[in-house]
DNA sequence: ACAAACCATAACTGAATGGTTATGGTTTGC
DNA sequence: GCAAACCATAACCATTCAGTTATGGTTTGT
């Protein structure tokens, strides 16, 4: 059970930033550095380092193409994080029942 | 959606140290500071502060008696790690089919 | 061909952070 | 009563980190 893979996954996930670029890139899909750095909020330097620490944790991916690289979330990289949840935190029926009433409250 | 809430324990959980220290009050159940000293390897001002930390996040309860407090883990303050789990990351069918393979593995 | 667009890296800065030792305040044991 | 145990805070230090500006390398558009 992989435990450097969890710190790297929990680290990278710290900072509001770069939760928020994974967050977008799950919403709209795939996005240049570009169209990140407008949405971001910082520089395009910044969004580049983010996405470098987000690439070593493998949240995301890059595929080049001409002069701009496209970023995509790989939600998979987050299996060491829910391990973590289902060992040390709360059960998934509770999860499961929260999940509903979270979506009820998303609703209009 | 509490938004501050979720960067707390994201924070928090972020550190390798802290995340031990939980996990150690997740099993063992309520512990002194000197215990959690003795399990952390750091010194006890350092576990003072991380229980601090850990405290601002709502992630442990601690209750004074004489001259020892005793920490106790508040998985319910993975609330907000849980739900964004559930909306950015993955969903609970997998994660449940994950928790299966994952005890499956613990077990002997 | 050349200018502009896109991106990554370098170099730097200030702030946050995780650790230490030192200290003081209660509380317990003898 | 007094020394020792337990804990938190203060003061300090080194390192990490998130951000910036500057720069250079490709690639595209005209």
């Amino acid at each position: 059970m992989k435990l450097a893979q969890a710190n790297s996954v929990f680290r990278a996930l710290a900072d509001p930033t770069r939760r928020a670029i994974f967050e977008e890139l799950t919403r709209q899909g795939e996005q240049t550095v570009h169209a990140l750095t407008r949405y971001a909020g910082v520089s395009q330097p910044a969004v580049s380092k983010h996405l470098t620490v987000l690439k070593r944790a493998k949240l995301v991916r890059h595929r080049r193409e001409g002069r701009e690289s496209h970023y995509r979330a790989q939600p998979d990289a987050l299996a060491p994080m829910v391990d973590w949840l289902n060992l040390y935190g709360a059960f998934w029926r509770d999860r499961f029942d929260r999940l509903e009433t979270l979506l009820e409250r998303m609703e209009p």
